[in-house]
RNA sequence: GGAGAGUUGGCAGAGUGGUCGAAUGCGGCGGUCUUGAAAACCGUUGUACCGCGAGGUACCGGGGGUUCGAAUCCCUCACUCUCCGCCA
């Protein structure tokens, strides 16, 4: 959510930049700015009233203390009127604001100023590509042959305990699950990443404060009994850890990571490119986040992209970062670069990271806050995240750039995690 | 699941209808003293909104109510703790 201190300050520019994310600004922006002034004017008439009414208390107070009772209930005949007015300002401010707020909350993030502009995935912007694409036998399978063949993950066991889209890993499937599970978090501990277990499920306030509600709920899983919501990732749950925080300056950035199952819904899409684990209900990821101050965030953004880049190079795997254009980006964010690996079977780029800075947008929501020596008052930190590494994909390329005629050779970063070189 | 007790500023903790944004202690910040530090002493110390400013408004877990006036009384929800039950 952007603030109103820069939507008023920066109205132009504003609705210039959120054209490139295809949004028509203007007429949103208008009606805030409206609906603001509106707010102003309501609570200075309130504030106005309130500040009479205080007085008047006070002095009867003072009145009943001093035994001047008759003149005491004088006084409170002039509180009638008053008290209506109150009442009225308060219950027309509450519609005002709700109003304001939902305009303020229908509002994207505005793009960083070299996101370029574009329709969808295919106007993205490879910034980088590298590692070497294998090649493959005729005799070459796709991962969901794969993984039949040598018995490591099975899908129809997972539609019967619980619906398409969960897999159940078995043997050294489910071993390679826990070797890139900790592959991962070692390589973010040497990063300087401060491992947090968090909840699975979250509250509504916290989906409010990263952005997934109110209007995003229909990828979430909800426990209504509770009303609670399965995470569609850890960035919900760990990014929350700093709602209503008030950091110090010095702590910044902090550097967080968490490894989580992660649920999404993502109703609606079928055929073969979201066959096998290409895209799955539940799925594990470790997911980095840092909050950071203002001015070093695009810094941080880049480290977080070379922590990405250094995974995937060391899993052996061809790869290219794309910077996303202005209409694939998300809501909430002001830059994303998006990695994919190379899947040589199917013959097509996988996602399997997405690290992205916010910029104050999910800060404002969250109301996280820094405070420095020399600052006079809170300011709003700046927030990224990022996958370090979704683990489906990253195996579905794994299984078939490394399968040969006796196995699927284990990367060997991954082999003390493992126990073993190949899967045959 | 049953019974009871709680929720106050960064922390601890007082406050049961008016002068309470809130005592006191700790912590933090600034200073005196000191070669420096510690101790001691003095001062200072929340957040948001409105206003050019003076200043004003709101916030004592959330929401609602009673009252001229609520941290304080009532209702409701959430959470925490203690005991009992159940249980990995």
């Amino acid at each position: 959510m952007l603030t109103l201190k820069q939507i008023a300050e920066n109205t132009d520019s504003i609705v210039e930049r959120l054209a490139v994310k295809r949004f028509d600004a203007r007429p949103v922006v208008d009606k805030i700015l409206a609906l603001n002034e509106k707010r102003k004017t309501i609570l200075t008439t309130a504030e106005e009233a309130k500040a009479e009414m205080n007085s008047i208390s006070k002095a009867i107070g003072q009145l009943f203390k001093e035994g001047k009772a008759q003149e005491a209930n004088a006084a409170k005949a002039k509180t009638v009127s008053l008290k209506e007015s109150i009442k009225n300002a308060d219950e027309e401010l509450a519609l005002v604001e709700a109003e304001l707020n939902e305009q303020l909350v229908s509002l994207p993030n505005v793009p960083h100023e070299s996101v370029p502009a574009g329709k969808g995935e295919e106007d993205n912007v490879v910034v980088k590509e590298a590692g070497e694409i294998p090649v493959l036998s005729d005799a070459k399978k796709p991962h969901w042959d794969l993984i039949k063949q040598y018995d490591i993950i099975d899908f129809e066991l997972g539609n019967k305990i619980t619906g398409a889209g969960f897999p159940v890993y078995k043997g050294k499937g489910a071993r390679l699950q826990r070797a890139l599970i900790n592959f991962f978090l070692d390589e973010g501990e040497k990063a300087g990443f401060l491992e947090v277990l968090p909840p699975v499920v979250v509250n509504e306030d916290s989906g409010f404060g990263t952005g997934q509600l109110p209007d995003k709920e229909g990828q979430m899983y909800h426990v209504t009994a509770d009303n609670l919501y399965l995470v569609p990732t850890a960035e919900v749950p760990v990014t929350n850890i700093y709602r209503d925080v008030i950091v110090n300056e010095e702590e910044l950035p902090i550097k967080n990571m968490a490894y989580t199952p992660c649920f999404r819904r993502e109703a609606g899409s079928w055929g073969a490119h979201v066959r096998g684990l290409n895209r799955l209900h539940q799925f594990d990821k470790v997911e980095i986040v840092q909050i950071a101050k203002p001015e070093q965030s695009y810094q941080v953004l880049e480290e977080m992209v070379a922590h990405v880049e250094n995974l995937v190079n060391k899993l052996g795997l061809p790869y290219r970062i794309l910077k996303l254009c202005g209409g694939d980006i998300s809501f909430t964010s002001a830059l994303t670069f998006d990695f994919e690996v190379y899947s040589a079977a199917q013959e097509r780029w996988l996602e399997v990271s997405s690290v992205s800075n916010f910029e104050a947008f999910q800060a404002n929501r969250l109301k996280c806050r820094y405070k420095g020596k020399d600052m006079k008052r809170p300011e709003l930190v700046h927030t990224l995240n990022g996958s370090a590494l979704a683990l489906p994909r990253i195996l579905a390329a794994i299984l078939e750039n490394n399968q040969t005629e006796n196995g699927i050779q284990i990367p060997e970063v991954l082999q003390p995690y493992t126990g073993f070189a190949v899967i045959n």
